[in-house]
DNA sequence: CGACAGGTTGACCGTTATCAAAGATCGTGG
DNA sequence: CCACGATCTTTGATAACGGTCAACCTGTCG
């Protein structure tokens, strides 16, 4: 089982930052925050009041500082884990030992899931990027809440529907698409999550989005670059990007 | 809605064996070929005898001719679709005309859920490989079903799990291994399937294992040489590879 | 037997990884 | 609040990997 403790038995290999001693620990009282948890996440919040209070029974909380690892592959599962406040980078490690970025999880999120209903191994890291607090679900009293209330379960069906559809949708990217392009609608898909306006905060390092999208940073520098030259976005301070031609970027 | 009608109606532009007329009819009888059918899907096989009878009142069955689109993208999703006998091809066709294979069913595999779930739109192609037969569950039907028999959903859920973890590790890899990697994965992993023995029959063409992987026949058919003349593999007549280092497959 | 898709081989070139080094940025502690 | 170090980012030079094009095989099926 992992719990607090025993998610942040050490430090993970290629992060440097450390400072990663573990002070997780648990919260016991507060049903008002507990409740607030419960209500953020879609896979819960249509649910009438007295069930959220009943699924926010089983529920604890976890807090993670900046580099700890929530999980890490090879571990056992035992838990759903939903992000109530911080980030959190999910990582695979390749046999050679370079990594990719899968999923950024931001407040109402969750992860763990996958190894719940499979093998019970995970495959992929967890790493909270900042101080972050999780609701956890012990798989247990999952399996009961899934039983007692289908309609968990079809959200969850959905959730897990449309995070397939797009991880298809990049895995055909990778096999068919050279970087440029991939960066390209990278960007334009960051349009579409900040509506409004031509401009967005990139929401991730240029390091980041590198491994998110199996280059490197090296590349990512140069075809900015060169995105910008060809008069399709203006890189700005502090990450912002001005996106100036949306639909040559599509069309990249 | 999506009935053998409508899914036939022309040619998919990217395949030229045609003979791709529409031959696809519907079966109102045969009560024992559709027990049979439901009984072969993991999703359904765990259920009582008369369960599985009142799914089969609702199930229809379809034909396709090899060449035939089940489906494709942009169309409206309307039911879940069952392999009873045949092969089903799902691709993805990227902006700039390159196919994807994303995977191939066979007889108890399903297909059409994640457009079911979600937008309704399909965003991949289906495409009958051979003479192929498949079970169709309407939307509303299966939504019914899935409210009345909960277990259901939690077979769907275990199934989609599975596939989620798979797709994301396809996606690591396109990230992070070269295509000989790929390729030696690949061929690893043929071989855990027909357990026993170090030898096995491809899967696929070497064409479609080219789209897999992301990478062109021509780099298969150098990949899959130069894996010869390094002692790991041996390739015999029609199709049938041996493996002769395992261990080495997976280091390279 | 002929047609045709699939497969192989060779030559070439474009894309992107790699290595190295310098510059910018961020967070931290004094 | 500034200074320091660490990390991130950029830029350049180079080379490997794999895609493309073209020609030629090969097996299969009518």
């Amino acid at each position: 089982m992992a719990t607090a403790k025993n998610t942040c038995d050490g430090h993970h290999r290629h992060h440097l930052t450390s400072a990663d001693s573990c002070h997780s620990h648990e919260h016991k009282d507060d049903g008002g925050l507990q409740d607030i948890c419960v209500s953020i996440v879609p896979i819960f919040n249509h649910l009438a009041k007295e069930q959220m209070n009943e699924i926010a029974e089983v529920i604890q909380h976890f807090d993670y500082k900046k580099g700890e690892n929530i999980y890490r592959a090879g571990d056992q599962s035992d838990a759903l884990y939903i992000v109530r406040r911080g980030k959190i980078r999910i990582y695979r490690l390749s046999d050679s030992g370079k990594e990719q970025l899968v999923r950024i999880l931001r407040p109402g999120d969750f992860t763990g899931e996958l190894a719940l209903f499979n093998e019970g191994i995970h495959e992929a890291y967890a790493e909270a990027m900042e101080e972050t607090n999780v609701c956890t679900i012990r798989r247990n009293d999952l399996q009961t809440l899934l039983n007692k209330y289908p309609a968990i379960a079809l959200k969850i069906l959905a959730e897990f529907s449309s995070r397939l559809e797009q991880s298809e949708k990049q895995t055909a990217r990778f096999a068919t698409e050279k970087v440029e392009t991939r960066l390209a609608l990278f960007l334009a898909e960051c349009l579409d999550d900040e509506h409004s306006s031509k401009e967005f905060v990139l929401p991730m390092s240029k390091k980041d989005i590198a491994s998110y999208l199996g280059t490197t940073p090296e590349t990512i520098s140069r075809k900015l670059l060169e995105l910008e030259e060809l008069g399709y976005i203006k890189q700005k301070a502090k990450k912002r990007i001005e996106i100036l031609d949306l639909e040559g970027l599509h069309l990249i």
